[in-house]
DNA sequence: CTGCAGACGTTACAATATATCATCTGCGCT
DNA sequence: AGCGCAGATGATATATTGTAACGTCTGCAG
């Protein structure tokens, strides 16, 4: 009994990941077409936040001919409006999100050595955040709480 | 008796605020030339975070030659280095410091109708920002921490 | 007066992001 | 089948943001 053909190089949930990826599109009332289901791969091999023209090369590979930028950019905003990948800000870059059906607010961390960034959740943190800006008069609705340092590895 | 000429559109604290950038800069080991103070003339000038072009522009008009945009990038870049400005991610901008000398790390908030962008200091969840990254193996460096939302004049 | 260092200028270019309009494809309708 | 519409994507152009490389100027130490 074979297993699937491509597994991403054994990356954690390949498949798993697909399925939430696809099912939160569709809660969101968005298609889950071929394209789309190639840049989701494509941003799932990376490691590391890919920027949307890194993204457009590995669809561009993986495709055998040019995929534009801007159809990249297109997929990625109905991705991070659909929670299924969040954008790093300090780094003009996208990443996967592993768990598209629970939308905690993100904490991520940027390493500037190696580039390596992690997610974490921390509810209390970021409704302290979001209190904070309450309390100025400030409806928050999407918090940027991203963290630039050292990660372990490179400590 | 006559004030000072010009003043900044009445803009809070003037001139103290171009002393204390000085200061800022000085402690950081770094001139306060002709150009950084019309860079920073410029920076202070602009209510909402202005991009590094916007700079560019003002600076050009206000000494009637074109200043190239790389060149307020070396002073932005000095300037956020000195605490004197800083660079909000989510908006690819810079805003003037108002408090140069204390260093805390910043929360903004970022109104996506008008752009308008305040700046809060909540030493408690900063904090909290910097201890779950710890928590997490990670040395933090430079939280960014910046939430979109409404202000509340366009609520 | 010479040489050096720091600041700035000039030019070119790279990287990121958006706008506009064309085309394709599936689908419901007649 | 033929029509027309809507959503997705393609293609092209352009805007915006950010760096790199190197030249010039100026003040100052020797």
């Amino acid at each position: 009994m074979a297993t699937h053909v491509h597994n991403h190089h054994d990356h954690p949930a390949g498949d798993d990941l697909i399925d939430a990826a696809r099912n939160a599109m569709a809660r969101s009332g968005e298609q889950w077409t071929a394209m789309r289901a190639s840049v989701f791969d494509a941003l799932a091999a990376f490691e590391n936040p890919a920027s949307a023209y890194d993204i457009a090369d590995a669809v561009s590979k993986s495709q055998g001919r040019r995929v534009a930028a801007n159809s990249v950019y297109r997929i990625l905003d109905l991705f991070v409006t659909a929670n299924v990948a969040t954008r790093v800000e300090s780094a003009n870059a996208y990443l996967a999100n592993a768990h598209p059906d629970c939308d905690h607010d993100c904490i991520f961390l940027v390493c500037d050595d190696c580039g390596n960034t992690t997610h974490i959740d921390d509810d209390d943190v970021t409704q302290g955040v979001r209190a904070a800006a309450r309390k100025a008069g400030f409806k928050p609705v999407r918090p940027v709480i991203e963290v630039r340092g050292t990660c372990a590895d490179c400590a």
